[in-house]
DNA sequence: ATGGTCGTTGCACGA
């Protein structure tokens, strides 16, 4: 069995404690983490590598920032885009080989407000990755981009479909984005075991939204058919929101059969 | 009640 995992840290300093305790509690194989905000001086490379994890990091500082932990191998890594465009100013992207399988961790940009010039640059920034996996010549092989991708693909992944009118997050555009991924081979693998609406992966830490269950399903494992139709299992580990200065975010799982 | 909370940094801004 391999166990992948996709989990927005929100500070990895900040949540080190926590990484660490749901690390030893859950055993995954690779981890795809977003939002370390740190450099790459300051990533603790040491005690994940104690705890039996390699680690690939592409941090830039007090924001951004994503990291692949893996105990199945990490080869071939690749930090932020490599298709020769122009440099991303942000750590948002990095490609490692793990076990046989490619994998990414992406944090795809928030986008802020439909009119806002981050919202373009959140939509280039996909089609950007789209392009990335068009150009693969190995398609038919194991791949998974896993991460935040700041877009819940479908009413059913959020709280309340008409409070996000006008915001982003289920733009059309956004939605559309998501769904050329789909139309490439990608597939949203916790979708293959879950079809309720009302289940979530990130809650809002005002209001105490957590507790009144208004979230949104925005991380996603992405995986290329040959991967998909290995999965075994997909879910949402809600308890890593609770407890002591937890993340907004919680990790999202998909277990594949060797 | 036109807000709320985190995390960064540094007394504001991003999510």
């Amino acid at each position: 069995m391999l166990r992948l995992v996709t989990w927005n840290v929100n500070s990895l300093k900040a949540r080190l404690p926590r990484v660490q305790e749901w690390l030893t509690e859950n055993a995954p194989d690779v981890v795809c983490l977003q939002e370390t905000k740190m450099k790459d001086e300051a990533f603790p490379a040491e005690v994940f590598r104690e705890m039996g994890y390699e680690s690939a990091h592409h941090g830039q500082g007090q924001w951004n920032g994503v990291a692949i932990l893996s105990k199945v191998g990490i080869d071939d890594v690749v930090a932020g885009w490599d298709d020769g465009g122009p440099e991303d100013g942000d750590a948002r992207l990095i490609w490692a080989t793990c076990g046989g399988v490619r994998v990414a961790s992406a944090y795809v940009p928030n986008g802020r407000a439909l009119d806002n010039d981050h919202y373009t640059y959140k939509l280039g920034w996909l089609e950007r990755l789209r392009a990335t996996l068009e150009r693969r010549e190995d398609a038919g092989s194991p791949l998974a981009v896993c991460g935040d991708y700041n877009i819940a693909p479908e009413d059913r992944d959020v709280w309340d479909p008409a409070h996000f009118t006008g915001m982003t997050h289920t733009s059309e555009p956004e939605r559309a984005a998501l769904r050329a991924l789909e139309a490439w081979g990608m597939e949203d693998v916790y979708r293959r075991f879950h079809d309720e609406a009302g289940l979530f992966s990130w809650w809002d830490y005002r209001g105490g939204d957590f507790h009144q269950g208004r979230g949104m399903r925005i991380d996603l494992i992405l995986a290329t058919p040959s991967l998909a139709e290995r999965a075994t299992g997909s879910f949402v580990d809600r308890d890593a929101r609770k407890g002591e200065k937890p993340s907004d975010h919680a990790p999202v799982v998909a277990d594949f059969d060797e």
